[in-house]
This record gives C-alpha cells, sequence and structure tokens, in this order.
DNA sequence: AAAAAACTAGTGGTTTTCCGCTAGACGAAG
DNA sequence: CTTCGTCTAGCGGAAAACCACTAGTTTTTT
C-alpha cells in the first residue's frame, strides 16, 4: 500500500513543523504540507491527493469546524482528526458530527499521534484518552461540586421531579403515587422555591445536568 | 513492587474463567478469585486485601453500580474497572460517578485489558475505545437519522422552541418576536402537533436531544 | 422526649399552557 | 395565476401549572 499522504492544518507554524518531523520521520507516513486556515485546505486538497488531514479547531478564515464539515461533504474519502489544545468533550462532539474521524490533543505523545492515524485510516474512530477523561470528570465535577443544590432535595421530591420530567401531569403522578394531587403541587411548590425555578421547562434542563433523571 | 492483586465479579462463570486465563499468565498480576455478585466481593475485600476488582455491571443481589459505591466509599484503595457487555455511554458514566477507574467492554482484547488495569493501578482512567465511538456514534446517529422531525419545523418554529426553552412564557416570547401572542401559541400548537409532544416538557427533551437548544 | 424535617392535604385564586377551529396576508413554486 | 407553505391573528374553552397560605401526621434527628 501506498504510503499515507498527511496534511496538517494549523495556524501556528511550531505545530507543522511538529507534526511534519513525526510524520516525515515514519515509514508509512508522507507529509505534503501545511496549511493555516481552512481556505487553504480546500485550495490543497483541490491540487493534490491527500489521505489525511490533522485539523486544528481554532484558526482563522475558515475554522476546523467548517473545514471538516466541507470536506467530508466534498471529499469523503479525506479522513480528518482534530486536533485541539483543549479537552473539550462538547467541542469534540461537534467535530466528529462534522466528520471528523478522530481527536486529538496537542499535547499528545508521539505514540499517541500514530496510533490514532492507523486508527483512523483503518476506518476505526479514536479518541485522546485524556478527552475521555476530561468527559467523564467534567460530569463528575459538576454534579459533586461542594454544594450541590440537588441536595436541598429530600427523596420524594426527587421522585417527583422523574415523574414530571417523564411529561406525567399532576394528576397522574399523584395517582401513580397513591397521594392527592394537593400534595404533588406542594412538593412541586417546594421544588421550585428551593431550585429558585420558574417553570417545568427549567425543572427538565436542572434534572438532566444534574442527572435526576437518565437521558 | 508486589503483584497486583486482581478479583473478578461476574455472574457468569465463563467470563470469570477467561479473565482468570489472562491475569494468571501475566507476570505482574495476581488473580485471588472470582465472585458471583456485588455481596460476595464485599465478603472477599474483608478478609483478603485487594487491589483491582474487575467489576460486571449487571449482577443479582447487588449490581456492579452499588458494590462499586460501597467500594469507593469504604474501601478507597481498591480501584473499579467496570465490565459490560453493552457499549451504553450513560451506564459507563454511572460506574465512573461511584468510583470506578476504567470501562472494559467484554469483547475486548486482552492487550486492551492488560492497557487498562496498568492505566488504572497508576491512578489514570481507561475507557474502551469501543465505548468511545459508540458515545459520539449514539448522538450522531440519533440527530443525522434518515428523517428527523426537525426537518418538518419552519425557522419560526424553531425560534419558538429556543425560546421556550429559554423558559420565557408566551407572553414574553410574543413581546421579543413583536408579534402576537395568538400567534406564538399558533406556532406552539403546530409545534407539538408535528412532534407528536404532550407538554412542554417533552419539549425541551427534544430541543435538547436534536440539539436544537445549547445544553 | 422534644425538635426538626418531611410528607401529607386542603382552600382559593391567578396565570399559563394546551386544543380546535377559522382566516387573512404574503411570497415562492408550480 | 393559482396553489402551497408559512406567518400572522383571533375566539372560546378546558386543562394544567403556578402561587400563597394553613395545617395535621409521620419520620428522623438530636
Amino acid at each position: 500500500m501506498d504510503r499515507i499522504k498527511v496534511l496538517v492544518a494549523d495556524d501556528h507554524q511550531v505545530i507543522i513543523d511538529g507534526l511534519e518531523a513525526i510524520i516525515s520521520t515514519t515509514d508509512h507516513l508522507e507529509f505534503i504540507g501545511g496549511a493555516s486556515n481552512g481556505n487553504e485546505v480546500i485550495t490543497r486538497v483541490e491540487s493534490q491527493a491527500v489521505d489525511l488531514v490533522l485539523m486544528d479547531i481554532n484558526m482563522p478564515e475558515m475554522d476546523g469546524l467548517e473545514c471538516t464539515g466541507y470536506l467530508n461533504k466534498h471529499y469523503p474519502n479525506i479522513r480528518v482528526i482534530a486536533l485541539s489544545m483543549h479537552d473539550n468533550p462538547r467541542l469534540a462532539k461537534r467535530m466528529i458530527k462534522n466528520g471528523a474521524f478522530g481527536f486529538l490533543l496537542k499535547n499528545s505523545s508521539k505514540a499517541n499521534i500514530l496510533k490514532a492515524i492507523s486508527e483512523v485510516m483503518e476506518g476505526r474512530n479514536f479518541f485522546d484518552p485524556m478527552l475521555m477523561s476530561a468527559f467523564f470528570d467534567a460530569d463528575n465535577k459538576k454534579s459533586s461540586s461542594s454544594f450541590s443544590k440537588k441536595d436541598l432535595l429530600t427523596k420524594r421530591e426527587i421522585q417527583i421531579i422523574q415523574l414530571i420530567c417523564q411529561e406525567k401531569t399532576t394528576a397522574e403522578i399523584a395517582d401513580e403515587l397513591s397521594i392527592s394531587t394537593h400534595t404533588v403541587e406542594s412538593h412541586r411548590g417546594n421544588i421550585m422555591l428551593k431550585l429558585e425555578l420558574k417553570n417545568s421547562v427549567g425543572l427538565v434542563k436542572w434534572a438532566i445536568k444534574n442527572e435526576v433523571i437518565d437521558f
């Protein structure tokens, strides 16, 4: 098989140089150039064959997100691995959605980068292990933050919230729990008060954020 | 350093045997037994030193979720790696929340399992690469599924949804868009009809799932 | 045993949402 | 030029949610 033709897109020349060093010293890879923004990437792929793009997300002119979407649409055979400074899971998600096959942090090890390339070229996804940790931690921190309003709620109130979030009406909830509708309303009122919410729309969002309901 | 003492918890003897084979043929690992449910795990760790538990999630008596929580609280030095048949990111999240350091799928390769053990024993997280793919794919499939109800909605309707999800009332939305409250109600009604929803609680959940609102 | 917290239930009222139905205005597509 | 989709606007009415307040019972904590 031919060597994999790799293009690096990043607005910092240092990054390009660093990746070039890694790529050109690896047998089955071929560094075919750098681009400092999305437009340059498009120009490049129009004039020469490219197998893989290591794509920075934050770039001027046309960012990695947009560029990846474009490549995915017009050059579906070109694989994209996203590069980012930040271990932001949401960003990663968006890149994947736009067609990226992998996600690497810029401080990733050489081994990881090569692993990512080989995995992605074989059609699998690859995600930087650090990203994964960040992803799981993120939610951990949010919900176990020193003080959570969740602690203010009683078991019954949590239960009521879950039922509300199942699109059940007060009457249905009362029926299910075999209590009066008035009681359910009492609980709902207390919940709103404790969580300082305006209506049930806010309640659902709170419940999802705080993992009180499965979502 | 001493060999790492590994306990395997799973209600299927086959799995235990399989993991025993892998563990006992690896130099720095020591297989110290199997448990078929959470209670057995607790009994084990009370009577002998354990460094690491490979923990199935679905077990009778006391499941992996509960057991991990218990270990994390009473034996914080014991590391737990979750084992699961299913690449369910949500489940993984909950296990991590309960104190697991890693997540492995049962059909994972020997290399992956050993990698997971070494990573976790060095205090890092390890997540099965397959899980990661599943995680990102999950949302991909949902939102880019061949046919989405999202396509039925007009721009204005999307806009109304976004405002509803900001906990705004009909009056507030009407004011913000400089249209009549009746019009807003019309839109809301059409939205409910098109999306086949019961109330605004369902609407918020739909909006989040379909990424119509930032969350 | 006393105090506190949680759960229960009610009254009475306001606001908001939900539902069905009609209908004019406007622009785009056929 | 007519049809279709969208946005607009209204009516009337039912259902549900929201708010403020009181208050008895049970459970938990101290």
